[in-house]
DNA sequence: ATGAAAGCGCTAACAT
DNA sequence: ATGTTAGCGCTTTCAT
């Protein structure tokens, strides 16, 4: 392993030039810079992660907290947190947030206290007061993603627009009797969201003048499985049936879908259907959603850890943008 | 931040017996002992890990290697890795390998080179021959997960033996026509995967009698949307449908379900349909299927990892279980 | 079983 | 613009 010495030696300069030559901090003349960066080429010199880390206090490395990965969500935003993060040079490093209480502890207590990181981003994680306290005492930038986190800026999609846009979208269509699929009370992977999401809905009806039915909402834990199995109670009885639904993630709504179909129902004829996400899954369903682009969220809250980091200016809260996308699961309802 | 120091000033002794209580390597008395842990408990002491890797070469990292992330394989194999690491104490950093040839390059010459992790998984990505090169240059315990590596050993199911099985299981239901969706010869994603399900597959038949029908091995990418688009070939012309599709994911499968269902063919009683995953949607299908279990598999990459790093014993390849779970979707052929 | 002290490989303050 | 050098906070060898 070449060290920072042989390259000094080999680039006929200091060691302190070739430390300021590599990382751009500090004044180094052309013609140094080029020498050093041949000379760290030709040994294949890379910075060691550790000493740099020692000596400077940057690990170049940010810590991301996550509930769960294997979900389409959480993915996603992993996935444009890390890519964002590769192209500025920075590794990504994952704790998962377990609901086992010692094994979280440990993240906090252990994990984020290592040095390892320079910064936290935190996805949709739901976060104790104590867990919080801990967070914000490592006094290092923080950006949230999804759930807002208190006194942490946080990257997320206005849930109580989505919603009205969703079921405004089916009241313009002619539906007045409108299920809705929210999170249930349990499922605290992503807390506050149902709740703002059930508002909006709620809202949009009230501004329709459509009176709320609370025999028509109901709550799953966001998977399709469910959904499927929710929407098969709440379309079963034909008497009572609504001519539309709004299923707060699109894997809901496509159980919802789902459920219909074995129900004997058609889609859109007999019941339109709306999501939120534009999961990948969408379009094979023809569902009608409102998009929203966690990829592009992943990249924003690096973008925003970025500038804080540099100090360039304090990381702020922020919404980030959602559109309707009219696909062939919603129409007029049945006359 | 309470340091070494601190915690030796606590406990009354030097920073030596701190950090050999700490770490659990050399002698210490008992007394000692509780003391030092007395003193960083009510400290909040935590080792710095640039410090310890600086001192050590030993960074309690472990870098793994994926193609994507938003995918259910990936992604659970991922949450094993993750929750089995942390368990150990271990941090996890993530590397994704994109097709872009410059990055992939910076992540072997740059991110890897840093002295970051110990060692490394490498998540069923297909490598080339200079990266496998710089990769065992890391000189560094290495595993595989899923599409085996060239001198790397790696965990994975016995592919041929899966199809073999999944084919075995429609033979022995009275099934002659087969369907195969396999996966396209542009997936590199799953490279290698892909030809030995086709060989277990063609092996079984061969066994049977039953003559391998071109017509009927269609390829996809191994996404739902995929096998919905192959399966509606396949199963379109009434004259040469076969009566049952083995496809070597569960994803194409559903597709496949989804495809018949609009063809107006039921399943099982038109059509039997296996797959191959156990993915969390199987189920809602009624799917059958053959399962592995990737989560489990993270897990036990890291056993193999952790047994290598403490110099037990050199990883070897390994094949993990699979098994049949027989669930609605499949019958005897119609009459 | 314990302590003293020499690094680990780099950064940054200071001096020039 | 460049070099010298004192740490960064720990681990580990060596001595005791």
């Amino acid at each position: 392993m070449a060290g920072i010495k042989d390259v000094a030696e080999a680039a006929g300069v200091s060691v302190a030039t070739v430390s300021r030559a590599l990382s751009g901090r500090g004044n180094v003349s052309a013609s140094a810079l080029a020498a050093v960066q041949q000379a760290a080429a030709e040994l294949g010199y890379v910075v060691s992660s550790s000493a740099s880390g020692l000596a400077s206090g940057r690990t170049r490395n940010i810590g991301v907290l996550v509930p769960v990965i294997n979900h389409w969500f959480y993915a996603s935003v992993l996935e444009g947190i890390c890519t964002a993060l590769m192209r500025e040079g920075y590794d990504t490093t994952l704790y998962q947030l377990s609901k086992d209480p010692k094994q979280r502890d440990r993240v906090f207590s252990d994990f984020l206290q290592r040095q390892r990181v320079d910064a936290v981003i935190a996805i949709n994680v739901e976060l104790s007061e104590d867990e919080l306290v801990a967070l914000h005492a490592l006094n290092k930038p923080l950006v949230g993603v999804g759930g807002p986190l208190p006194k942490v800026p946080t990257l997320h999609v206005d849930d109580e627009a989505v919603s009205a846009l969703a079921t405004e979208h089916l009241i313009s269509l002619g539906h007045s009797r409108i299920g809705f699929i929210g999170g249930s009370l349990e499922t605290d992977v992503d807390f506050q969201v149902p709740s703002h999401r059930r508002i909006g809905y709620e809202r949009a009806l009230a501004q329709a003048g459509i009176e709320v039915d609370p025999a028509l909402i109901v709550g799953a834990d966001f998977t399709m499985a469910q959904g499927y199995e929710v929407a098969k109670q709440l379309l079963g009885n034909p008497a009572t049936r609504p001519t539309a639904v709004f299923a707060v993630s699109d894997e809901m709504a496509i159980g919802a879908i789902l459920a219909a179909r074995d129900l004997g129902l058609s889609v859109p004829q007999d019941l339109s259907v709306v999501g939120v996400d534009d999961h990948e899954l969408a379009a094979l369903f023809s569902l009608t959603t409102i998009q929203q682009l966690p990829h592009e969220q992943g990249e924003m809250a690096v973008g925003m850890l970025m500038r804080a980091i540099r100090g360039q200016e304090p990381a702020m809260a922020h919404q980030v943008e959602h559109r309707l996308i009219v696909r062939g699961s919603t129409t007029r309802p049945p006359l």
